[in-house]
DNA sequence: ATAGGGTTAG
């Protein structure tokens, strides 16, 4: 491993004209057919070494040029050099060019479409391979279920699989690996844990596979156990702990997480950039942003994505100024944003209220920093506007939008979700109309739709609403959160009230006043609820929920007194942070907790929970 | 020799 970096940077560094003079040389003193075998491995060791383009091409020019015959591994070479540098366009016409074509020259070619994000193509590939008598073998696999995995398109996976299964390559760890990827990424978590089990040779990739897979399936506690298992075999690497802070970000566990943060630094991983968006990323959503700023100010050299995960959590605490602050640095530091940085952004503003702002960012996107806004920045846009109660500019935005599928559905829902709160009826129904292709099968739109009705007094309208998700048995997840107490899970769901726990009014209290505030800070609305349960034969209040917030309030009797805990959906400005902050002093602790109710839909910037009945 | 698996921000 020394031996090997040192020679790297004992090298001498050759630049790529010199290059290029070899190559020449190279060629022209070895152009006889036949006697060329030490002039290709040169050739291919330059090709290997080429960073740039135009160095290649003019190798694959000067091939051509001299009438050489295009040898198989030569070209296969010339091929993955086209791959790596991302120029799949040549790769593609040099792939029809030659004449003879191999298992290599497929996969290669396969991988190409993946990195150019055509995985499609790649699978049309490897489709094709039995027509030219290739067969595929453990490489090929790989790099085809890695496409589905892109695709995520569990049947197209399992069909894959199948063949995996035909061509006896269960026992290879490298396939079933990219299997359980492919599974996680295409809901199918169980498919992954069977395979994972069945497996004989796991290695720290499988294990960190398998721990991805639970955390992008909503399943944080298994990801966690399962990286408790993996303690007692192997030594976490970077992979497998950024995935498990993950984890811990998707259940709100503060505590896990920062035992996690612990083992991250034990292990000297404390710089890597990936785990350091992910702890940004953790501690934001446990509510401790002070600890995301700890981890972010104590990156070295910075890179996009802590900044993005830091601009992005600012934006989510409303602390807008600090967001936009931090925009301006990244840029000035030489980063190049991205879409999710410019979303950050105008979500920021959005929050804050700085209208007028996001539309200039919004408006700048193109020009400034050569991001084109898609579906999302407008659903986010289109959100701010409407928030702020500026319907009409909203809906104007909104047309002017080209969306398709989910995108679609996201941006009118979100617009509709405007109409609502402003009770602006005459777009509402604009929106519905739009909404329309969508409702047979998501619940989402027709409750707004409801709900718009309902505020509006529309009686009637809302009852024909409600017969035909009734008819269509269209079921509506109720909107809830959860939370967890001394190893107990709470869910709580949007309810009604009932009667009072014996902090209850105290509670009420607290939330009137924040409604008093929401409502001086331009929020327009009704109304808010709380949910009671028997626990043994004690009355516990387990949840409020108000119109923009979910909190939850776990009212138990403990040995140490009461615990109250308040857990959030989405949105915290600065108003909210406060009086978190205040019932925190009075209840005891705070946590804020992601809600991770898969049926919710979010348009960015805002949540559905306004939407439940 | 050339092709294969896992990680971050919405």
């Amino acid at each position: 491993m020394v031996l090997a970096s040192m020679a790297g940077r004992l090298r001498p560094v050759v630049k790529q004209p010199q290059l290029l003079a070899l190559a020449n040389n190279n060629f022209h003193s070895n152009s006889v057919p036949g006697s060329s075998s030490s002039a290709s491995s040169r050739l291919v060791h330059l090709l290997r070494q080429s960073s740039n383009v135009s160095f290649v091409t003019s190798i694959h020019c000067k091939i051509v040029k001299l009438g050489a015959v295009y040898s198989g591994s030569t070209s296969n070479h010339l091929l993955t050099s086209y791959v790596r540098l991302g120029q799949i366009a040549h790769a593609q016409n040099l792939f029809v060019e030659m004449p003879q074509t191999d298992i290599v020259t497929w996969t290669s070619l396969m991988s190409g479409y993946i990195s150019a994000n055509q995985p499609h193509k790649a699978i049309s590939l490897f489709q094709d391979m039995h027509l030219h008598e290739i067969k595929p073998n453990h490489y090929a696999f790989c790099t085809a279920i890695n496409a589905c995995s892109h695709l995520a398109m569990l049947n197209l996976g399992q069909q894959i699989h199948a063949q995996v299964e035909v061509h006896g390559l269960t026992s290879d760890t490298v396939v079933c690996s990219a299997l359980i990827d492919m599974y996680g990424k295409s809901e199918g978590a169980l498919y992954a844990r069977r395979i994972f089990d069945q497996m004989k040779n796991q290695n720290v990739i499988t294990w960190s596979s398998m721990v991805s897979v639970y955390s992008q399936n909503a399943q944080g506690y298994e990801a966690i156990a399962l990286f408790g298992k993996f303690l007692h075999v192997g030594v976490p690497n970077p992979f497998i702990l950024s995935s498990v802070v993950n984890a811990c970000a998707s259940i709100g566990q503060l505590g896990l997480g920062k035992s996690m943060h612990c083992k991250v630094i034990r292990h000297g991983h404390e710089l890597n950039y990936f785990i350091s968006g992910a702890l940004i990323d953790m501690y934001a959503k446990c509510g401790c942003f002070e600890s995301s700023k700890n981890v972010f100010d104590r990156i070295e050299s910075q890179t996009l994505v802590p900044y993005t995960s830091m601009i992005v959590a600012a934006g989510k605490y409303g602390f807008a100024r600090y967001a936009l602050d931090l925009f301006d640095e990244m840029r000035n530091e030489g980063i190049i944003p991205n879409d999710v940085t410019l979303l950050g952004v105008l979500h920021a503003c959005s929050h804050a209220g700085l209208v007028d702002m996001g539309l200039r960012y919004l408006h700048s996107m193109k020009y400034e920093y050569g991001i084109k806004p898609c579906a999302k920045h407008y659903t986010c846009t289109v959100d701010m506007l409407g928030r702020a109660g500026r319907l009409d500019e909203a809906y104007q935005l909104s047309k002017e939008v080209h969306a398709e599928g989910p995108d679609k559905l996201l941006l009118w829902s979100a617009f509709l979700s405007a109409c609502r709160t402003h009770r602006r009826l005459d777009l509402a129904a604009e929106a519905a109309d739009r909404l329309a292709e969508f409702d047979s099968d998501v619940a989402g739109p027709l409750v707004v739709m409801l709900n718009t009705y309902v505020s509006a007094g529309k009686w009637k309208n809302a009852a024909n609403v409600w017969s035909t998700m009734k008819q269509k048995g269209i079921y509506k997840e109720p909107g809830c959160s959860w939370v967890e107490v001394k190893n107990k899970v709470y869910v709580f769901y949007v309810g009604e009230v009932s009667s009072a726990g014996t902090r209850a009014a105290e509670v009420m209290d607290l939330l009137e006043e924040f409604e008093v505030k929401m409502r001086e800070r331009g929020f327009v609305g009704s109304g808010s609820s709380w949910v009671e349960e028997e626990e043994g034969d004690k009355r516990v209040i387990v949840g409020v929920h108000s119109e923009r917030l979910a909190l939850g309030f776990a009212h138990l009797s403990v040995p140490d007194g009461v615990t109250i805990r308040v857990m959030k959906n989405l949105r915290m400005c600065k108003d909210c942070h406060d009086w978190f902050k205040r019932v925190s002093d009075i209840v005891g602790r705070v946590i804020v907790v992601r809600d991770l109710n898969r049926f919710h839909q979010f348009s960015f910037g805002s949540c559905t929970c306004g939407d439940y009945w």
